[in-house]
DNA sequence: TTTTACATATAAATTATTTTTATTATAACA
DNA sequence: TGTTATAATAAAAATAATTTATATGTAAAA
C-alpha cells in the first residue's frame, strides 16, 4: 500500500470533491478515482459514497475507520523524515521556552560545555505549548517545557523536574505592593501585561480569570521578559508569572492565597518513539544531570 | 512511499540475510536491493552498513529511528483492515476475562436485550492479558478486563470501573480457616490451585511470592472458577482471586492484612484510534450503564 | 422537459516503478 | 588460489500508476 494513495483519500475527506483533491495535487482527476478504488479493494470495503453533484460526499464508517489509522501513518513517515534530518545533522534540538531557559540553561550550558557537546545543539525558543508541538512535529528530540499541572500525552514521555506557584507582580508604587499575599480576585481593576499566545501562564491565567467571573483588562503582550517587567516597574499595569523570572527592585511579588491555584510544572520531555544516538543520550544525561 | 518496502526493511533488520528476507517474501533477492535503496533515497540517509560477508549488517542510527516509525506503521495499517473487518460484519467484539464476565454480564446481557442489541456482540473469553493482546491487534473492539493498579498504555482508552482486592480462598478444613485475615507470608507452606496464563492474578501472586521471598507450590492451573473451587473445597489446595467469585459454603474467603497490597483494577478499554459507529456508540454506551 | 453545468467513471495509451534474470563484484575461508 | 556465500548491477520484463479523451450520471436552469 502506498501513503500516496492516503495523503489523497485523506484530503478527499476534507475537500470532498476529487477534481479540487487531483489539482491540490497536481494530478489528473482519474488519478484520484483510481488512488480510492486501489485502497477500497484493498481493505474490501467501501470508504466513500459518492453522488456525481456538488458537494455530496459521505465518509463511510470503514472510512472513518481508516482515516484515523491513515493520519497517524502519514504522520509517523513525516516524522521519522524529521528525525533522521536531525541526526544527519549531528545536532539535538532543544526546546526551551524562555522561562525556563532563564533558569536552567545555565547549568546546563556549563555542564555541555564541560563534555565539548555545546555546539552539537540548537535550541528553540517559543512558548511552552508552540514548543510542545513543535516536539510532536519531529522538529525537536527533545524539550524543557512547562505545564499547568502534570501533563498527560499518550505519544510523548515526560519527567516531571518541579512544579512552582505562579505570582503576581505589582510596582512599589501599585497600591496592593503593600499586601504580602492577595486573592486573585483582588486583580479585577487591575491592568494586565502578559505574554503573548503559547505560553502556559496564560492558560493558568484564563482558569483563574474564568473561575473568579473576571474580564480582565489586558494592555499588552509581549514575548520579552525584560520588557515586561520594565513597563511593570513602571506601574503601566501588572505582571502573573512564575518564580522563575528575574524582577528588579521596584517590582514586588506577591503570594496568591486561593485554594487550588494551578502549578506551574517544568518537566522535560521526549516523543516516545524518538531513538536517541550515541550523541543524543550523551546530552540528554547531561541535562538530566544539570536539572536535578 | 510503499509499506512493503518497509516491511522488507524490518524483516532485514531481524534477519540480517538479504537473501534470506527476499526468500522470506517469496521475491528475488534484488527486490531486497533496491526496496533498501529507495527508502534510502527518501529518507535520504544511509540506513543499513552491509558487508558482503556472512552475517554482518550494521543498522544505523538513522535507521533505528527508521524502524521505530515503520513497525508503527505496518501496525496501524493492519488494526485499520481488521478494524473494518470488524465493522462490514456488523459486530461488536467484546473481550470478557471469564471472572469479569461472571460479575457484569448479567446485567450487560439484560441492557442489551432491551435495546434488541444482543445478538450484535461477540465474546472473548480469555484472561486480561490475552484479552489486551487482542484489543491492540484489532481483533477486539472493545474490552472489560482486570489489572492491577490502574493501567496506563499509550494507545489505550481507558475507563476505570473499580478496584476490589484480591482474597485466599481455602476449604473449611483448612487449618487457617478458623482465622478471618491472614498474611501473604502465613502461606508459605500451601498448595496453590490457580488460573492458567494470561490472567492478572497471577502476575499479582508473582508480585506477593517475590516480595515474601516465597518459592510456592501450584498443584495446579485451570481456566475453570467451578472447577478450582471444587477442588478448594475439598482441601486440595488453597486459591488466590478477587471477591468476584462466588464460593460455596464450605469453602472459606480469607481477608489479606498487608499493607500495599496490589488491587483488582477493572476497567473498560479501547484503542484511542478506534472509530465506533452508530451501532458499536449503542452498545458502548449500554455497557457503561449497565456497569455503574 | 430539455439543456447545461458540474462532477465522477471508464477505456486505452502512456509513463513510471518494481521485479526478475543473468551476471559481476567482494570478502572470507579452506 | 579456488570456492563459497553474499550483495550489487544492468538490462529486460512485468506490473502499477497516471494521463488523455470520452462517457455517464445528476441537479439546476432554461
Amino acid at each position: 500500500m502506498n501513503t500516496r494513495d492516503l495523503e489523497y483519500f485523506i484530503s478527499l475527506t476534507e475537500i470532498k470533491i476529487f477534481s479540487k483533491v487531483a489539482e491540490e495535487f497536481n494530478v489528473s482527476q482519474p488519478t484520484i478515482t483510481f488512488a480510492l478504488k486501489r485502497l477500497e479493494k484493498e481493505m474490501d470495503s467501501k470508504l466513500i459514497i459518492r453522488h456525481r453533484t456538488h458537494g455530496e460526499l459521505i465518509v463511510t464508517d470503514s472510512g472513518k475507520q481508516l482515516l484515523k489509522h491513515a493520519r497517524a501513518i502519514i504522520r509517523h513517515f513525516e516524522v521519522a523524515k524529521q528525525n533522521i534530518e536531525n541526526l544527519k545533522s549531528n545536532k539535538i534540538s532543544i526546546g526551551l521556552p524562555p522561562i525556563i531557559e532563564t533558569k536552567y540553561f545555565p547549568k546546563i550550558a556549563q555542564h555541555l560545555k564541560e563534555e565539548n557537546l555545546l555546539n552539537n545543539i540548537t535550541t528553540f525558543e517559543y512558548g511552552s505549548e508552540t514548543t510542545l508541538d513543535a516536539l510532536k512535529s519531529g522538529e525537536l528530540d527533545l524539550a524543557l517545557l512547562g505545564s499547568i499541572n502534570p501533563m498527560e500525552d499518550a505519544r510523548i514521555e515526560t519527567e516531571e523536574i518541579d512544579q512552582i506557584p505562579f505570582y503576581v507582580y505589582v510596582s512599589k508604587e501599585n497600591h496592593l505592593a503593600k499586601q504580602d499575599s492577595i486573592k486573585f480576585s483582588d486583580l479585577k481593576n487591575e491592568d494586565f501585561i502578559l505574554f503573548k499566545q503559547g505560553f502556559v501562564q496564560n492558560e493558568s491565567f484564563r482558569q483563574l480569570t474564568k473561575k473568579n467571573g473576571m474580564h480582565p483588562n489586558i494592555i499588552l503582550r509581549s514575548n520579552e521578559t525584560n520588557n515586561i517587567m520594565n513597563l511593570i516597574s513602571n506601574n503601566v499595569g501588572v505582571g502573573f508569572f512564575n518564580s522563575f523570572v528575574s524582577y528588579p527592585e521596584n517590582v514586588v511579588r506577591l503570594k496568591l492565597e486561593d485554594d487550588n491555584m494551578p502549578k506551574f510544572v517544568t518537566n522535560l520531555v521526549y516523543l516516545k518513539s524518538h531513538y536517541f544516538n550515541e550523541l543524543q543520550q550523551k546530552v540528554l544525561d547531561n541535562i538530566r544531570k544539570s536539572i536535578k
